[in-house]
DNA sequence: ATATATACGAGTTTTTTTATCGCATTTAAA
DNA sequence: TTTAAATGCGATAAAAAAACTCGTATATAT
């Protein structure tokens, strides 16, 4: 229970790593797989997300492997989680909108403002600060 | 990824009933399980397990049911879900000690961070603002 | 050409969460 | 004093979510 993912575990790890590489030549996924005990598979295709959501570039071929795009943005680490994971929400009723309690629900309104303050600390979070 | 269990909702919603019901009759488990479309033998297990730490009164028989502890101290909601879902942390590495990446783990820091700001907020909520 | 990469959809396994079952105990009330 | 309505509790099952794997395609440096 609330806990972060492996996913976005993982690509913190990655990007973090790619930054502290200091290097041009792209990072492959294997590299970081192997240094970091993280299934390989599952790692490329984080790291294709993080790709086609333009934080990283991709370079194919041999040699190829992963760069920080250079105009990396700002993001928040809602934003970050959400693109990895989907909405985000401390229960399924701040993110959907069917729920068998919903009608008699006598918590909704303590719970939206939990909800609020977590949402708060990780927008506050941002990515270049985590990495 | 980082929801609030069902056992801490329903819990919420039945301590939350309970105070609202302005009675001193004891509350049954059924009444509140019908009310809010709750599994009975689910909430069961969860108003035992608050009877056992003192957040409720159990009366047994017919007629019986729960009450709110009179004696109820001000417990923060990090405390509250600690006792029903065990040691609180965002990942597995801040509770237990095992992880196959620490030795390079690249982020336990920014983790960490991340880590008490949550248990803090977790923290500043009592319970009794709750419900 | 060949080997080394990423791209991506589908599928499987594992873990966690949620829910159920069965039997025991207590007790109010008929 | 029997019955029915309640809690107590351990074990188990089902469902959902998370973690991981596989197969095949595409790109490219050497």
């Amino acid at each position: 229970m609330f806990k972060l993912s492996k996913k976005v575990e993982y690509a913190l790890i990655s990007i973090s790593h790619i930054k502290s590489s200091n290097t041009d030549k792209p990072i492959s996924v294997r590299q970081i797989s192997d240094k970091y005990n993280i299934p390989n598979e599952l790692l490329a295709k984080i790291l294709q997300t993080l790709s086609k959501v333009q934080i990283l570039d991709s370079i194919k071929g041999p040699k190829g492997g992963y760069r920080l795009k250079s105009s990396l943005k700002d993001l928040s680490f809602v934003e970050f989680i959400e693109i990895l994971e989907g909405p985000f929400g401390i229960a399924d009723c701040m993110v959907d909108t069917d729920c068998s309690q919903l009608l008699n629900c006598n918590i909704i309104n303590p719970m939206d403002k939990i909800n609020s303050k977590i949402y708060k600390v990780f927008s506050d979070i941002k990515l270049k600060q985590l990495t």
